[in-house]
DNA sequence: CCGTTTATTGGCACTAGCTGCCATTAAACT
DNA sequence: AGTTTAATGGCAGCTAGTGCCAATAAACGG
């Protein structure tokens, strides 16, 4: 029979390491808990032997795939992000954005279920309220910053460490902020479909209106 | 003799409490020996203790003084932002930015003594390596933000939580973190002239590029 | 100079977020 | 069953950070 071999040539041997997707999913399922805790008592009142135990795993292993408290959040976060950079992805070069938003863009939707569209705006509500979140939130959008980057730097034709792109992501990351933090705000007494519209409706302007004014990005490429 | 009175008109007797300016003195001379401690010998390795010890209060005051460890670097590294605020406040309507910022704009330096610029990037280099004070950092960009927006909307005569304002300042905070990056990581061998003339020239020119696609505000105005 | 009043400081105990270490269990293959 | 490796759980321990109270400092009026 053949051996499992890992990348390296070597014959694999012993139980094998969990998949990176089982994994996620682990964490996802431990972010849903905290993020209901969170929410329902705080943030500084939940602490992480209470996660562990709604999870159903022991507090050691619970440190173990959260570092700090805080990041707890970040798999029911990251999702949502990571749904808008595929939609990114799937821009096609002869499209306006704002059309393209128009037909592929589920605000939030495309993150899962219904409860997790929910978790996911609480928490940005929550974030509002609760620094450390907060700042937790902020340190998710940079890397999802990055990950625009790169989206843009293919689209451009341009390196992804250029000035022009790096610009051209943190603005849109900003207004993917600001949109994202309004919609959290308009949904605080339930999610209606028409905040969802508003909000998308509203992100496509705003990110067109960015991106038309960074369009014309040859100036900045004389520089340095 | 006239008794010194509260703003509510009761008198003010006992130990008055100390001035709002003293109190930051003292966070920032605080602030100096833990950038300095963080830089030697990394964050993690550099306790609460020391600190206090370095600065000359006891650790308890220290707590009082700065909530979390990382908080620490928030005095010296507001005072460059706070810098760069006043120089947009000085803004004369007429003036092209670049132009102003040309003139008005020394880009760090503003904030303090040689030493302290020094500090202030210092701290920005670290924030790559240690993920607390890149956090911490962010957050303090998202309060300067908030700043930043004050200041647009008096000059577009427009509310500072309309959608115009709060995206125009996301974009300039935006860059103004992606210059700051640069600068830091260009002077991280020493600080030299070349290197701040770039600097300013580079956000001067990323600047005015934003603000010209952002300017044509009106087609936000409609939304919502 | 002395008492009174209030603000700040310091000391100490204590909680909670985390980490290192080791024994135990689980999942593969022979 | 026996071996090998990965994941888990339990426990000790360390540090960040807080609450509480005593002590000191800075104002004032006598």
């Amino acid at each position: 029979m053949a051996d499992v071999v890992a990348e390296n040539g070597a014959p694999r041997r012993g139980r094998p390491p969990v998949s990176g997707e089982q994994r996620r999913r682990q964490r996802l399922e431990i972010s849903r808990h905290a993020v209901r805790l969170f929410a329902e008592q705080g943030v500084a009142a939940t602490s992480g032997e209470q996660i562990a135990r709604a999870a159903g795993v022991s507090e050691r292993t619970f440190w173990r795939h959260f570092p700090h408290k805080e990041s707890c959040v970040e798999p029911l976060l990251t999702r949502s992000v990571d749904a808008f950079c595929a939609v990114l992805r799937a821009w096609p070069a002869e499209l306006d954005l704002i059309d393209h938003l128009r037909t592929a863009y589920q605000p939030v939707l495309d993150a899962g279920s219904d409860d997790d569209v929910e978790a996911v705006l609480a928490v940005v509500r929550l974030t509002h309220h609760e620094p450390a979140l907060r700042a937790a939130y902020l340190m998710l959008r940079e890397r999802d910053e990055d990950a625009l980057a790169e989206v843009l730097a293919h689209r451009m034709a341009l390196p992804a460490d250029s000035i022009a792109v790096r610009v051209q992501a943190a603005a849109m990351s900003a207004v993917l902020k600001a949109a994202t933090d309004d919609v959290a705000a308009a949904t605080a007494g339930g999610i209606t479909p028409e905040a969802l519209e508003d909000h998308r409706e509203h992100l496509a302007r705003a990110l067109s209106l960015v991106l038309r004014g960074l369009s014309d990005a040859s100036s900045l490429m004389r520089e340095r």
